[in-house]
RNA sequence: GUGGAUGUAGCUCAGUUUGGUUAGAGCGCUGGAUUGUGGUUCCAGAGGUCGCCGGUUCAAGUCCGGUCUUCCACCCCA
């Protein structure tokens, strides 16, 4: 039989051992950061009804959607015209029913609305598990790709927002990056949609502004032009692409002129409460307004944020906001929520290329017994229980394999201390213990030795 | 979904322009020097259907078509 090559879908990776310390690492910290906010874990399906995702990521989110063919005789009920005439949507739509989460905050939507009864409003949960998006992979892009969340739903004070970037800023100095928190209101943005005459065209506007770093303000009013916006209204928008300064003086500019407009002015009222929350108890990293800052999701509807590296050119590494009617689309209107969450993939990639993975994030085998036979195996069995039992990461040669080979093994594996027992050390009821970083190697009683390790390892 | 690059040994890559016996290097791997001592050194060795499918040719790693992967950009986003 002729074998086939291995290999992994497009977008998806394997991680090895050490690739997964270091991941552990990144899930570990923001766990740890979460719990001490008072946040409670749950997890949800990897797969959710598609009536569930649909709609909730925009035109190009439903694109993105990986859908889960329906089992059994799919095709039941479908003629052959239809197969022929029926766009690929529609066709997809008929033999699938299920499709795989593309984030955690929409699953989350939906599982408190499924709960409600069960739940202790206002309710902070956190939820770390994978995602997929259909998505062509490229730099810190996959298709399959850990999100770390933090929510809280059921108030919509603005102390929730004000705790998220605490969050922000905890993990990621905890994690050793220096990073920007950008902060924005969806408020303002439809102040700004309001005060130029093109309500309506909220979605197109703050899409196009959200480019603004990148494509320049020419080619920001011809997107905005082909999109059906007015060149007078345009006119009125060119205050916002001149606004500067630090936060507040942006304020005190966004004021006068989104003074017509009530939302607008929520927006703003709502950004100056976050940041007076902030005055009394600052974070490290910086906090700057910027109102080109959009994202795509729809669903925001208040405080928007999003965090990128100071250090590395990637996206965004962390991005949230506030949604107000997310439950209201499965029938729970009404409660408000906000959050944020962390792509532990992209943070990754960031403390890899800095190589600021602490040698702490490693999970080596911390002693290593050599195998001189079975004679020795039976007088090293209890002691590895102990030492195991004591904390220390230690494991036995399980083969007598010529001692080179198992030095070998020792040094490639990182293992920092190595074990010889053999005949001598048996009948000197002693261990040769080896420093293999340096070299040194001296024979101790049991006691002695697991003295030593303790206060070598910890 | 659109556009550009890429694929040769376990890894990083030469070789492809101009088709021509047996496809190379470094690192890694295996064995030995060194039968209770790894990381240095020296010696020897193994390892490749040149991404896959098809075409042109007496002859294809090299030319042509298709396809897949990875990377980059757009779109969008973590």
């Amino acid at each position: 039989m002729a074998s086939q090559k291995p290999s992994i879908p497009k977008g998806t990776r394997d991680f090895s051992p050490v690739e997964m310390s270091r991941r552990n690492f990144i899930f570990e910290t923001t766990r740890r950061v979460f719990k001490k906010y008072g946040f409670l874990p749950i997890e949800t399906p990897a797969m959710e009804n598609l009536s569930t995702l649909l709609g909730k990521y925009g035109e190009e989110g439903d694109k993105l959607l990986f859908r889960i063919l329906n089992s059994g005789d799919f095709l039941r009920g479908i003629g052959n015209s239809e197969v022929e005439h029926a766009s690929p949507a529609a066709l997809a739509s008929k033999i699938t029913s299920r499709g795989l989460r593309y984030d955690l905050t929409v699953p989350f939507a939906r599982y408190v609305v499924q709960h409600r009864n069960e739940i202790n409003f206002p309710f902070r949960r956190y939820q770390i598990q994978p995602v997929w998006r259909a998505d062509n992979p490229q730099k810190g892009r996959y298709r399959e790709f850990y999100q770390c969340d933090a929510d809280m739903i059921g108030s919509d004070a603005l102390v929730n927002e004000f705790e998220l970037v605490k969050i922000i800023d905890e993990v990621f100095s905890e994690l050793g990056l220096k990073v920007t928190v950008r902060i924005n209101n969806r408020k303002i943005l439809a102040g700004i949609s309001e005060v130029i005459g093109e309500k309506e065209k909220i979605v197109d506007i703050t899409v196009a502004i959200d480019k603004l770093e990148k494509i320049g303000i020419g080619k920001v009013k011809e997107e905005l032009l082909s999109k059906g916006i007015s060149q007078a209204s345009l006119d009125k928008l060119d205050p916002v692409f001149v606004m500067h300064g630090d936060n507040e003086q942006k304020l005190d500019q966004l004021e006068s002129y989104l003074a017509s407009s009530q939302t607008g002015m929520q927006g703003i009222a709502e950004i100056r409460k976050m940041l007076e929350y902030l005055q009394t108890d600052p974070v490290s990293a910086g906090v700057a307004l910027d109102i080109t800052l959009a994202r795509g999701l729809n669903y925001y509807t208040g405080a928007i944020i999003e965090v990128k590296s100071d250090e590395v050119q990637i996206g965004s590494i962390c991005g949230g906001g506030r949604y107000d009617d997310l439950t209201g689309i499965f029938g729970m209107p009404g409660i408000s929520g906000v959050g944020i969450s962390f792509g532990a993939d992209r943070i990754y990639d960031v403390l890899l290329q800095l190589e600021r993975f602490p040698a702490s994030a490693e999970e080596h085998t911390q002693l290593l017994f050599v195998n001189f036979g079975e004679e020795a195996v039976k007088y090293i069995l209890p002691m590895l229980g102990k030492l195991r039992s004591a904390g220390v990461r230690a494991e036995l040669y399980p083969d007598q394999a010529r001692m080179k080979k198992q030095m070998t093994f020792a040094n490639q594996s990182g293992i920092p201390f190595v074990a010889l027992v053999g005949e001598n050390e048996i009948s000197a009821q002693q261990v040769t213990l080896k420093n293999m970083e340096t070299g040194d190697q001296q024979l101790l009683g049991f006691d002695t030795l697991l003295t030593i390790l303790r206060s070598q390892l910890s």
